[in-house]
DNA sequence: TACTAACTCGAACGAACGTTCGAATGAGTT
DNA sequence: AACTCATTCGAACGTTCGTTCGAGTTAGTA
């Protein structure tokens, strides 16, 4: 026990540990296929619908080999959730770099995030359909995330306000501008 | 076979047939408290997360004596979203039926919807979540009883809008006000 | 009080579920 | 060629799923 390797570690947790840069490089591409994949299905059949025989069947894998990317259903669905939110933010930040004015920071966070939605319309369902679905760390972790993106649109806000000297309440208009994102995909038919 | 009686009939279809008026009034008393039930563990989990011992639990019956009231899992699903958007469409058809200004008309439709909305929570939660998850007749059935709902409102628009001489696309207008209507849910906390 | 039909349930069914395991294969290093 | 570790998979595990069945109980009717 005392004498574990890193690999044992990794086999146990399914953390990889001690793998040169390409290696690591192929599985984390590897994974990432297999979380598009995977994110279709989910959409398709929702989380608990979507069995994981179904996920093998999508990406061409044995259903014992999916196991060797992540350790249980409902971490999968944790991955995609967490991936697609740190793609929308990490795209934001990026964008948000160069853009000053604070109007037209607001108009970036919505081209961003519409953007991101039109281009990975079956993760975005997945976050939003099975939003409350993971209970306990992995769902707070989930949560902090999304409160984080949540917060950024708060803060532009605030800017934008601050400079026109508009009067609203930040909290609502960020529900309503969310809101009216969101329901974009109810239209999409 | 061909002498099998009305009850058989029954037993096998569990179509209720020829019952006197009080017990069937019974029946569907019993019926419609299991379909509130039902709802709220549907809303909890979701329809594929819940199951049928969940829903055992929440009514207090045994496993088997709940399929006495439905045939399948399946149907259960599709005998609430029935009841809940015929009970929307039943209250807005009584309070049409005394209001004949073409703005006022409307506003009694957004009033139905939201009041419906706030007493039925856990209903229209497993509406808008579950939608699309039954198949084949079943979920023509619905779809066409939710056209008959969203063409109430089109037709309501458009008579505002030819007594205003207004100019918008009805189609659009109709989905944005559901789409503002139902988004309230998400501001519920 | 006996009869009948509505109603309820414990116990079980086969199927499908998420997950594991040990063996086989593949690729990279010495 | 021999070795090592990353990667894959067939086959099975125990559990839970939706559903059924036959027997039991309750409540109206004659």
């Amino acid at each position: 026990m005392a004498a574990s390797s890193a690999i044992a570690t990794r086999i146990n947790t399914r953390q990889r540990v001690d793998l040169s840069a390409p290696r690591k490089a192929k599985f984390d591409r590897r994974l990432a296929d297999i979380l598009t994949h995977a994110a279709n299905v989910f959409c398709e059949k929702g989380y608990e619908g979507a069995s994981m025989r179904d996920l093998a069947r999508a990406t061409g894998m044995s259903l014992a080999g999916l196991y060797y990317y992540f350790k249980s259903k409902e971490r999968l669905l944790y991955l995609i959730q967490k991936h697609a939110f740190l793609s929308i933010i990490t795209g934001l930040k990026y964008r948000l770099d160069r853009v000053e004015a604070p109007e037209e920071r607001v108009r970036v966070f919505v081209l961003n995030h519409l953007e991101y939605f039109l281009e990975n319309k079956h993760a975005m369902k997945v976050l939003s359909h099975e939003s409350g679905v993971l209970k306990n760390s992995l769902g707070a972790e989930v949560a902090t995330i999304k409160r984080e993106y949540y917060q950024i649109c708060v803060g532009l806000l605030d800017d934008l306000k601050r400079e026109r000297k508009l009067e609203f309440q930040t909290r609502l208009a960020v529900l309503s501008l969310f809101g009216m994102m969101n329901w974009i995909y109810t239209w999409h038919n």
